[in-house]
DNA sequence: ATGCTAACCTGCGCGC
DNA sequence: TGCGCGCAGGTTAGCA
């Protein structure tokens, strides 16, 4: 479930309840995640979180002894519930806080993870993601210009190619058919055809339509939660995603939708070329 | 390297 | 009503 939008969206409600709290005990009820839950999460038990901060679609909580990474897979969300509820069917993970709030993690699929990094070290998976869409051009690298290079001579479609971690992170389905909406680009496009200008056109709509949809809270299609338990409202201001086979909001024309990369992809075949 | 597929897992909506 | 199928905000391993 969770793109760039829901993770940050997350971060920003959990951040004043964990910064600087001492973890008072963990609870894990389903360790078999996407990979095992990490061991070092069992004994976080007395310490204080030091920081948050995410990276692509992941989550970072930082102690003294080193980073817990949370990913929130398909159908993970994270939400602050007070010490008395009971735990719920897919709640998988307590952090007991010193406050009386207990953060939750529920995920139906468990496609999520949460694992460990030691300090000065980086986990693959981290250590191998692309530039942050959101970064001033300065900080992240990323820009027209790097698109277009890398994009130099590959036949993959444009939408696979923005969805690739290694190309940029953060962009998942719904966000990568909205923002080739915007742009007015076909996703089925080679990336290697797409001309320089053109990829300014799209990094600017990437950027537009993330900002927007963190502003909305994320977007919320089934399970997506907030912290406080509340859905995102950008699900709204969908152009594309799930409209397949409805009228274009801006041509009328009628959507088509097809299958990349075992996804769904909508587009307006008058308006996207 | 590139590019594609299957796989992880549960729940829901649809057609029969 | 019940059952089987296909689909769902992600990512990686494995193959040609």
């Amino acid at each position: 479930m969770p793109e760039l939008p829901e993770v940050e969206t997350t971060l920003r409600g959990i951040e004043p309840y964990l910064l600087n709290q001492t973890i008072q005990g963990v609870v894990v009820r389903q360790p078999r995640l996407r990979w095992p839950v990490a061991e070092e999460v069992s004994a976080l038990a007395g310490q204080r979180v030091t920081g948050l901060s995410r990276r692509g679609k992941y989550l970072l909580v930082q102690f003294a002894t080193g980073t817990a990474v949370w990913h929130l897979g398909m159908s993970g969300s994270l939400r602050l519930v007070k010490e008395e509820e009971d735990p719920r069917i897919h709640d998988h993970i307590d952090w007991v806080l010193e406050s009386g709030w207990i953060l939750r993690y529920h995920d139906p699929r468990r496609f999520g993870a949460l694992l460990w990094q030691p300090p000065g070290e980086q986990l693959s998976q981290i250590a191998s993601l692309g530039p942050e869409p959101l970064l001033a051009e300065t900080l992240s690298g990323l820009s027209a210009e790097s698109l277009y290079q890398r994009s130099r001579g590959k036949k993959q479609a444009i939408k696979l190619f923005i969805m690739d971690n290694h190309t940029m992170v953060g962009v998942g389905n719904i966000y990568a058919n909205e923002s080739l909406f915007m742009a007015g680009i076909r996703p089925t496009t080679a990336a290697g055809k797409i001309s320089k200008p053109r990829f300014a056109r799209l990094l600017a709509c990437i950027r537009q339509v993330l900002a927007q949809a963190i502003e909305q809270g994320g977007t919320t299609l089934r399970d997506f939660v907030n912290s406080d338990g509340n859905p995102g409202y950008f699900a709204q201001q969908l152009q594309v995603y799930g409209r397949g086979g409805k009228p274009c909001r801006v041509c009328e024309a009628v959507l088509y939708e097809i299958r990349q990369g075992q996804r769904a992809t909508v587009y307006c075949p008058a308006c996207q070329k």
